[in-house]
DNA sequence: CGGATATTTCTGTCTTTACAGAAATTGAGA
DNA sequence: TCTCAATTTCTGTAAAGACAGAAATATCCG
């Protein structure tokens, strides 16, 4: 990371080490960072540059990012190489992210404990009660998370904030309701 | 997995499947799968038998289990053996797994940002203007999450469901308000 | 206290992932 | 059309992770 600032190579750094606790692996998480923070679309010899690593691997790894939809390419004039930008707004960034996220994960998810639940439902067996009861609790939480972020991805950022922000106010006073 | 019902199977070794999206071991998973639809606490040597895997590794995986705090050791009344099981309440299981994602990957990156964005602060070279932004407006996402992560973990859990069912209804209010 | 049981730690190996560099393919421009 | 640049794919290897089984350690109970 030779032309880099401190500052960026740290925070570089620390999203690549946290992409693997996200299941993502380093490089991929690094060349994002370093995408995320950089003013211009960069080429892929400057990030292979950049960061220290072959260029194979930073192709593969923007392959990757562009399957996630958090990284484009994009030509410049009078440059016949392939150049590639961040998503830059970070709202816009973590909404695509969870998007995938709940393509790749929730869904796939919803449909496997739905298919699980009917299962159980369809054996009388009574030590599986507990399990079936398990399952459906279970699908009832994923699918309040899908039912979450359906709606908030309909919504303009500014009143996803505001929605976050004062979420807990609103669940006071509808509980104060309720009693 | 040998006594275990079909659905049961699907189940585990979809779990297993999300796990390693999510950074979790595949074999770590699949433990927490099958204590999570057991409606007793289960021994090492079951749990062996019910995967299929082997004796040290159930010892290690339970152990990461247990520093995610959502498995615990039990001691049954005339049985010298740990016995281990799971959170069973959903709710709680996933409010448990976001504290410790918090305490792991939110906490350390709002001190790695707050850094990061005064490192920024700190120089007054026009090329990193766009960077400090970034970081900047990063921080301030993981801030306004780690906000939201804090208020929530404070209500009661059906208060929490409500704030979640609800909360894009009063963010177009609030919206509409603003106009 | 000694033997047996239970658990943990260690070690070696297998598997998977990550990676660099070579080779092949594609596309642009003269 | 041909050459060269750019990119992708392939291949081999290194590293990391996962895992089984042996050895060591700890604990229980007769």
């Amino acid at each position: 990371m030779k032309d880099l600032p401190p500052f960026a190579q740290h925070f570089i750094l620390h999203w690549g080490e946290m992409g693997t606790k996200w299941g993502i692996n380093r490089t991929v998480a690094q060349i994002h960072a370093l995408l995320f923070l950089s003013d211009r679309p960069l080429h892929a010899e400057e990030i292979c540059e950049q960061l220290g690593v072959a260029r194979s691997n930073v192709s593969n790894s923007l392959k990757e990012l562009q399957n996630w939809g958090i990284v484009k390419v994009v030509h410049l004039p009078g440059d016949r190489r392939d150049h590639f930008e961040s998503i830059q707004d970070v709202y816009e960034l973590f909404r695509v992210i969870a998007a995938e996220r709940k393509k790749r994960e929730i869904d796939p998810t919803l449909v496997r404990l739905r298919a699980c639940a009917n299962e159980a439902g369809a054996t009388d067996n009574p030590a599986d009660a507990h399990a079936k009861e398990q399952l459906e609790s279970l699908l009832g939480f994923f699918e309040l998370v899908s039912d979450f972020y359906t709606k908030m991805d309909r919504l303009p950022t500014k009143s996803a904030i505001q929605a976050i922000r004062m979420g807990d106010k609103i669940a006071k006073s509808i509980g104060a309701l309720m009693k």
